[in-house]
DNA sequence: GGGAATGCGTTTTTT
DNA sequence: ACGCATTCCC
């Protein structure tokens, strides 16, 4: 198409009327309702590109949206709808956004520019380090673990209820705790401003605080950023909401779009009521809605509204479609787990055969662990696949203790990272951990603390003096000319980790191997302060599964519903549909919950453009290890009305030959040379 | 007797 | 991978 090397955009062949309407309005607050697959995504692309066409700077527009990845895509879309100026157009996640202004002006809110964030497990360890500090690890009564106070703490923030209220509501058995609560958190927060340390709502709450109270920062970020468009508006909290709303306060242009029916992140103090409040924050608010969906079929669509119709609060909005198909989903019971993976599996070769291309296909679920046995089966039957959700790269523990001695060389007051580098000598505990950590804090960061007094006859004192001379030589001065780069900083890193990393891991090698990617991802960049903050909040997406190098290009997505967010594809599996996984039993007896699990599955559904499958193995391994119940249909499927009619049911049990033991070879049973024909062009190519 | 190492059971979602 | 409980070591 000619569009997309520039020379004007075509809003009449390209967008229906309300798009169109949304991407011309004026300037002013807007919000668009935008149902799954209503070309939101194009919306937005289209929005940008018109205003930069009309003459708008690119610099001046800020995109804020749920991942990194979403911003860089749009924007891609946009060049290609316009050109190439709309590259220059800021972007990001509010978390990043903040750390960038934050960066700039840090001093303004008592920190200085230097500083390093903590993700979560490390805001957890300082929330355990203070814990213990205040003898709550020894006291008679029960005490809150480190991550229910965090939770606390965080919901506090980004909800905007008090610690009391939060008790009350939700833990009500910690009610007496409230004093000792409240004194914790103060302490948390002094720690954390001493360290010069922030965690991902200090992001959020700094950046507030400096646009609230600060005009002059104010006025110029809003004369900055003329026009702010923020995505997955129902996924925001009242905290992001309001910085937005701070941000545009010069000019109030204001775009946000989102889905009511798609919020699925409330753990974390999101609420869709932005969506429903938003006009009363901007009086004379244009607002659209998008209800045609360019994604999925009709009986797809109408499985979805079945499933939304139940809920209990919502903006009223139904669905439709002109995409061509019949094919009503398939509701698919098998005996078990097992047979279950085998079905995919075979469905998958299946479909493959008539053409649909394995990075159209994806296989969602819950809970991340919930296709554990599925993967195994994937590699039994050589499908290449990549597994989104669940524990990060950045997360495990080996990638955590690297950036670890780097965080240290950028700011030697992060108590976080003490206590996890010092742990890894023989001989150190968190006890010990901590008490090195203090006195390392109280010589205000100075390492030759690590070689004074009581440490330096205990048998760990040669691994601290090799430690600090680690840590000076990576604090080198960046400026000189022979300082080392940040890869290389890596590399020394773990080169002096690699012997603690293999005593401690048995599987060592496959860890070393995560490293040496993690030294490849530092290549990119020319400061450590940039790639430690990137770490924490843009993770680099690197597969966690073995992907066979000759099909990079494709394969299979095995994702958590709350990483499908915003995707698509043909064919969509959904796992587990009992009573207990999908609704997790977690969210039982509680109705808020309850109803996220409904939106869940509301957004599970709507990822599909042609078919879906929805699973429901009749037995599952039970929590407890002993005997294996009945696992009940989901409720959340027996709940809509007419389910019956608007699935098609089928039952799916594996051919004795198909059997656990079976070899691969054979995986496709008599009659059948389909699968044979897959592995042929898998071995061979075409 | 304090603290470290070891083993066991459980596992929602993520910036 | 983590919390928790038990065992082991200095």
């Amino acid at each position: 198409m000619s569009f997309e090397h520039g020379g004007g955009i075509d809003l009449e062949r390209d967008l229906n009327p309300a798009q169109r309407a949304a991407v011309e309005a004026g300037d002013g607050a807007q919000l668009v309702i935008a149902g799954a697959g209503s070309g939101k995504t194009r919306t937005l692309v289209y929005r940008v590109a018109h205003l930069v066409a009309g003459g708008e700077a690119p610099e001046s527009i800020l995109l804020l949206t749920f991942t990194r990845k979403a911003a860089q895509e749009m924007l891609r879309r946009a060049t290609q709808v316009l050109d190439e100026r709309c590259a220059r157009v800021a972007g990001g996640t509010f978390h990043s956004f903040a750390n960038r202004t934050l960066r700039r002006y840090a001093e303004r809110v008592g920190f200085s520019a230097g500083f390093t964030i903590l993700d979560r497990s490390d805001a957890e360890d300082l929330v355990g380090i203070l814990r213990s500090e205040a003898g709550f690890d020894r006291r008679e009564r029960r005490f809150p673990r480190k991550n229910t106070i965090l939770d606390l703490f965080s919901k506090r923030i980004n909800t905007g209820r008090s610690l009391e209220q939060l008790l009350e509501e939700d833990y009500p058995h910690f009610a007496d705790e409230l004093r000792p609560l409240e004194e914790l958190e103060g302490q948390y927060a002094a720690r954390k401003r001493r360290q010069n340390v922030l965690d991902y709502d200090d992001l959020l709450v700094f950046l507030r605080q400096l646009l609230r109270d600060h005009e002059g920062v104010r006025r110029r970020l809003s004369a900055t950023y003329r026009h702010v468009l923020v995505d997955e508006y129902q996924d925001t909290n009242k905290l992001q909401a309001h910085i937005a709303a701070l941000l545009v306060s010069g000019h109030g242009n204001l775009m946000v779009v989102g889905d009511d029916a798609q919020s699925i992140y409330s753990f974390r103090g999101a609420s869709f009521r932005n969506m429903l409040d938003f006009p009363k924050i901007f009086p004379g608010t244009t607002v659209t809605v998008l209800e045609q969906s360019y994604r999925s079929t009709q009986p797809i669509l109408d499985l979805a509204n079945g499933i939304l119709a139940q809920a209990k609060d919502k903006y009223s909005k139904s669905l439709f479609t002109e995409v061509e198909g019949n094919e009503k989903p398939h509701f698919v019971r098998t005996p078990d787990d097992f047979a279950q993976a085998r079905f995919i599996v075979r469905k998958v070769l299946e479909l493959r055969e008539e053409g649909v291309s394995l990075s159209k296909m994806a296989v969602l679920s819950r809970a991340a662990w919930h296709s554990n046995s599925l993967e195994v089966e994937l590699g039994n039957a050589n499908i290449p696949f990549r597994k989104f959700g669940g524990l990060r790269f950045v997360e495990a523990a080996h990638v955590k203790d690297v950036s670890a001695f780097l965080r240290l060389a950028v700011n030697p007051l992060d108590d976080a990272a003490w206590f996890r580098v010092l742990q890894l000598f023989e001989g150190v505990g968190p006890r010990t951990a901590r008490d090195i950590t203090a006195a390392v804090a109280t010589a205000g960061g100075d390492l030759a603390a690590l070689e004074a007094k009581p440490f330096a006859t205990r048998r760990y004192a040669q691994d601290l003096k090799r430690l600090r001379k680690v840590l000076e030589a990576l604090a080198d001065d960046a400026s000189k000319d022979d300082a080392l780069a940040v890869d290389e900083k890596v590399a020394a890193v773990v080169a002096y980790y690699r012997p603690l990393l293999r005593r401690k891991y048995d599987d060592a090698t496959r860890r070393e191997g995560d490293l040496e990617a993690l030294q490849v991802i530092a290549e990119r960049y020319r400061s450590v302060e940039r790639f430690l903050s990137d770490i924490a909040l843009d993770p680099p997406e690197v597969a966690r599964r073995d992907t066979p190098p000759d099909s990079e290009d494709e394969w299979l997505t095995v994702s958590t519903v709350h990483s499908a967010k915003g995707l698509e594809w043909h064919s969509v599996f959904v796992l587990n549909l009992t009573d207990g996984h999908f609704p997790s039993h977690r969210a039982m007896g509680d109705e808020d919950a309850y109803e996220e699990e409904r939106r869940l599955l509301y957004v599970a559904a709507t990822r599909a453009q042609q078919n879906l499958f929805l699973l429901h193995p009749e037995e599952l391994p039970s929590r407890g290890g002993w005997g294996s119940p009945l696992a009940e249909v989901s409720p959340l499927l027996t709940e809509i009305e007419g389910f019956d009619d608007l699935v098609v049911e089928e039952t799916f049990s594996p051919t004795a030959d198909e059997d656990r033991w079976a070899d691969a070879d054979e995986a496709d049973g008599p009659g059948s040379d389909r699968g044979l024909l897959a592995r042929i062009d898998d071995y061979f190519g075409h």
